[in-house]
DNA sequence: GACAAGATAGCAAGCGCTTTCACCTGCTTG
DNA sequence: CAAGCAGGTGAAAGCGCTTGCTATCTTGTC
């Protein structure tokens, strides 16, 4: 069956293609009887406007594009949600990229996206070169999360060095007197400064820092501490860039017998859901992944619907520490 | 900086905008000269398609909607990242709906997409009335992933009710003796055929059926299973309708200080991964979520690149018991 | 009773693209 | 040598909608 146009509806209503368009969008005047007939015509169509021509014309799709690099991890996923319940409260929907961490896919969504095929772009945990985001924010607009640089406006961040340090004086609290740090993969922005906020916590506390780098997989985080204590490093306190590879830690550690919190504390980041029900209970730093992706939306969404800038350009969450079982002592 | 359209190419190149838009989409004949100066102008101008306009005209946006339940629900999420890494090979682009469970919802996003503004549907779990469905189906390409129904030619399913009779005979061979079903919500099509294979493989031992209905989240189970004991019900064997709602049931029992598997033994159903890491690691019923977005996505490509349906309309997919510790004894 | 202002509706010009059709050139054919 | 055809290009007609402009008809006001 044909779908019916604008133009059936019409010429069933007996009226002009204009009429039609202004009982949809409820503007101009229209007369009562008018209306009644149009909106009859359309029930009896079963007429649904056509949403790309409407967009060719008003210039605007009320569709989003949301880039993260995975939503099968339980934070992006999250965050998603929260991007997604904004957005329909405000009739906006949302395109869905997966960049997988891969720059290549990144800029690639990115370019496509860029086709007037959107009217804005969240870009979360983005890894790409700046100049490639920042040349789309030229002509789209943006919102960055968790990734803040002086270059971009609009923004939602938690401080990672922030809680990175909350992290490590946690474990340094509880008795760690060698505290290694996994990191995710450096060229992560929010990676690098989780580790620096490592960094300087161990410093201060006049220690000696050392790193394994991951990849925020749950593999990585059990491969890297199995190689640990088979080399036989004598180790503490773990502080896992995320909550995945901290699982993946707490895996190893089962595995060879070594008794968490006890013998190990560890410490994770993010506090997705499963950290409630690992074995024993992972503390972690919580990010509130449901708020920044509504918030990010929200900030978007004030730059789509005003033409001068907002002044609430930048939107910065607090990381909290969350106390559970695995660093209980 | 206002974008460049493809009448400005044209301009600079001194060619029609025929021409250019017969290079864009090498269909046609056009000159190698010809085609170096539209490409350099193109280039200079840094022009890029308007997405809108060309849907507008080809009658397709090169985009699908997903429709599922909830993208926070990891079942959920691995299935999308199979979609879409199916729909990006195919150069597909998704749109993402949650419908949070709720039919309203559903029905708002169902109609929304209707709207000429994607190319196919592909939806998930549906708990929707079924007439609203197929009225869609009737104007855009649909398929069902895990509700099968006669009356929808494209679906990808597994078989639940097999699934759930595999879970309750592994309950029944450890030596299981009074075993309960975490349902899910009635209203959804594939919890009552997980319900109605437990109940007949219950029968077949000869066992008295008892069921407790949740709602597929961590916390029904917990619930749930946390108000049984308090009872002081007598059970030795839990088989959830998924595996959040197994994990929920885990914790409950491991607060309560009943042993698993020693004094009871739990299956779930997903396969999610927090299966892995829970302890005790839980025995589950694998459904390959990536595997059916993939296929799914690929069953709804096939239906709109060709104009014959297709004979390849259905795809099933076999359940599996994964063995873990939650039933080891 | 004349007239401005408000109500109501139609006409037509696009939005940025694809695609048909017509037209040109230069060769190959029977 | 007329006819046919592949190669190459442009003009123009839309795709389904919004919107500015215009034309007509009611009102209310002095």
């Amino acid at each position: 069956m044909e779908l019916a146009t604008i133009r059936d509806v019409a010429k069933r209503a007996g009226v002009a293609v204009s009429t039609v368009s202004r009982v949809i969008n409820q503007s101009g005047y229209v007369g009562g009887e008018t209306q009644r007939k149009v909106l009859s015509a359309m029930r009896e169509l079963n007429f649904q406007p056509n949403r790309i021509a409407r967009g060719l014309v008003s210039r605007q799709t009320s569709t989003i594009g949301l880039l993260i690099p995975d939503v099968a991890n339980p934070f992006f996923s999250e965050l998603s949600r929260g991007v997604e319940d904004a957005a329909i409260a405000r009739g906006y929907s949302v395109l869905l990229c997966n960049s997988d961490w891969n720059p290549n896919r990144e800029n690639m969504y990115i370019n496509l996206l860029n086709g007037r095929w959107v009217d804005g772009i969240i870009v979360v945990g983005s890894r790409s070169d700046i100049s490639v985001v920042q040349q789309v924010a030229a002509e789209t607009p943006l919102v960055m999360v968790d990734r803040r640089s002086s270059d971009f406006e609009f923004a939602v961040w938690t401080d990672n060095r922030q809680g990175a340090m909350l992290a490590v004086r946690h474990l340094l609290e509880v008795g760690c007197e060698r505290i290694v740090h996994i990191a995710g993969p450096m060229d992560s922005p929010s990676a690098q400064e989780r580790r620096r906020g490592y960094e300087v916590a161990i410093q201060e506390a006049g220690m000696e820092p050392m790193f394994l780098e991951g990849d925020f997989r749950y593999a990585s985080g059990f491969e890297l501490v199995n190689a640990l204590f088979q080399r036989g490093d004598v180790v503490d306190g773990i502080f896992a860039g995320n909550d995945l590879m901290a699982i993946g830690a707490l895996q190893a550690a089962a595995n060879l017998g070594i008794r968490v919190p006890d013998n190990l504390a560890v410490v994770g980041y993010d506090n997705i859901p499963s950290t409630h029900y690992v074995s024993p209970p992972l503390t972690t730093i919580d990010q509130p992944a449901y708020d920044m992706g509504y918030s990010a939306f929200e900030l978007l969404y004030d730059r789509l619907s005003k033409d001068s800038p907002t002044e609430n350009q930048q939107m910065k969450f607090e990381p909290k520490l969350v106390l559970r079982e695995s660093t209980r002592r």
